[in-house]
DNA sequence: ATGAAAGCGCTAACAT
DNA sequence: ATGTTAGCGCTTTCAT
């Protein structure tokens, strides 16, 4: 049958709670009798029971991670997050479970108290565009689950992880620049996330630096899907004097102006140059590939959820940046 | 703080035991005594604790979802399998825990087992390819882990879901016959799936019954991603004979091969019938939309998870057979 | 540094 | 049809 924690005990020579000590890794247990404790529980392959150990100590050992399957942005860039989330967990022996939630409903909130009264998950993961919901962050505080946030808007007291998009969206679109690009247009994002927000600043940023004022035909309005990017290209190709470069604020985008120039009988990347955002499996398997930011989401995934545990541990959390690295590749060229 | 069992019991002047039995809907219980109960629950918002659930009664009300995040079809595929899975635990309240695993690695077995043994599911759902691997099948039998599969390839006793493929790409192959094409090519999915076998029986069964021998040339391997799709679609370009027509087993290599008849000048539909199977959200959008197979991927995922959760009621399960639809678009029509 | 006793919130087995 | 009792496997006091 089973192997419960008395057994060990029972083999090691010691009482429960000095086992119940080890497994938690507390203090007051002498090395030797830890050690003797451990060999037992490998000898006789102990695995704590998580439901008892939940409704005796009052935590759950359980991670939520909240997504929103509405408004989302690209389902690969959710499963590689997923992914990460999921490697940092199984690491500490956190299970996790995931929720889609659906911000624009009604009852978002509601379906989110359910959640925490019927899982009582110990913390909860936010992937954006829910990171920046201030009605979930308040309840969050009120009801005192502990969160970590993929990329959130507002960096104030926020933990988890964040990638600086602005500057790696001015880095690409120096790129561009520097390959005597001028009229360089910018596909955005859905209106409100912080990605289209940051990416759209950084745009700016880089063509107010090379001095060129901003030519509002250039921007237009995308939604993150490829659809959106093939009718921001048409509008953007029907213009009397047509930009030379395209920077879409993710890759969906950008394959879908590079399909829209192949309408419009424009060779990439002689007659334009075309960049992305996300680095997605995807923007590889192009031809010409897409130049991209490569933003490690697995990665991210990874470190938001170790911040939470770490929170979760008693330990301090914070916003950790990680870099970004432009990927250029065939899709840009000097300008025609 | 927290509203028990006990309390519940209390307000509704019963036994403990009676509320349990009222929470389970088990028998023996009035129904005026049920609806009391019922009640001082809605009044009280009593939220049964799950652990205290689990440790006593022996279950976990948990069904993990198995999914290989290595060799797996699309993620947006996975996604929305997830989601259907997702919705039906909730609906019966259970929770559902995902668990990627990668079949190829050496511990695949073990990784298992340790699920198993850490978290009690009381079922699994197993999406493709994992459907197929024996010595899975072999362990959760031994195990005795009831599952549900998600397309498997063995249509024995195994509960879940499923859709006759190779009826649906048959389907589609004689649309093209009917707009008069003889040259259709196929290119083919990861080999020992069970996607691309039956897509390609069906595929053949379609071109035997219109009296054409298989010309092998026509028939080429891909690997249901979007780059695998271009490279076969160049060979199939570069042949002295050229198909009018292809049936690409998935829609990412379908979007493939419209991609490489824009390098080699074709257009599609005039010169080249292009299709896929899934219909995933990127056939829509575009131009023209591609013809595919419509396969309801979150529908089978909530139909497997409820026939899992019906065995673990006691009941019987069965393999249900959802119906294809073929949306046939613009990227077909008449051959040249 | 270690242990004994009590109990987390629920359900199984056995009454009645 | 309903109630009583005794745990499920662990962690929390509180001793020592």
């Amino acid at each position: 049958m089973r192997v419960r924690l008395e057994d060990v005990a029972r083999a090691a020579g010691v009482s429960p709670k000095t086992v119940s000590r080890v497994l938690n890794d507390e203090a007051n247990v002498t090395d030797a009798t830890r050690e003797r404790v451990r060999a037992a529980m490998e000898a006789m392959d102990y695995r704590p029971h998580p439901s008892a150990r939940s409704l005796a100590g009052n935590r759950s050992f359980l991670v939520a991670m909240l997504y929103d399957n509405n408004d989302n942005p690209a389902s690969t860039y959710l499963a590689e997050i997923q992914d990460g989330v999921l490697e940092a967990c199984d690491a500490h022996r956190y299970s996790m479970m995931v929720r889609p939630l659906r911000m624009r409903d009604g009852d978002f909130i509601r379906r989110f108290d359910a959640l925490i009264s019927d899982h009582h998950p110990d913390g909860v993961v936010l992937t954006p565009p829910i990171t920046d919901h201030a009605p979930l962050l308040k309840r969050l505080r009120e009801r005192n689950v502990p969160y970590a946030s993929v990329s959130p808007l507002r960096h104030g007291k926020t933990i988890g992880v964040a990638m600086d998009e602005q500057l790696a969206a001015r880095a690409i679109v120096e790129h561009l620049l520097e390959l005597g690009h001028r009229r360089i247009a910018h596909v955005i994002g859905i209106a409100d996330h912080g990605a289209s927000r940051w990416r759209l600043a950084g745009y700016r940023e880089a063509m107010a630096a090379a001095g060129l004022s901003e030519e509002p035909a250039l921007v237009v309005q995308g939604a993150f899907t490829f659809g959106s990017g093939v009718e921001a290209a048409r509008q953007l190709f029907s213009l009397a004097k047509r930009p030379t470069a395209v920077f879409a604020a993710n890759d969906d985008m950008a394959t879908g102006v590079m399909w829209a120039a192949g309408e419009y009988g424009l060779k990439v990347p002689h007659d334009l140059s075309v960049c992305g955002f996300d680095d997605t499996p995807l923007s590889r398997q192009l031809w010409p590939a897409l130049t991209t930011v490569q933003q490690p989401s697995r990665e991210m995934g990874k470190i938001a959820a170790e911040q939470l545990l770490s929170v979760l541990r008693g330990n301090p959390g914070r916003l950790v940046q990680v870099p970004f690295s432009l990927q250029i590749r065939g899709s840009t060229a000097i300008a025609p």
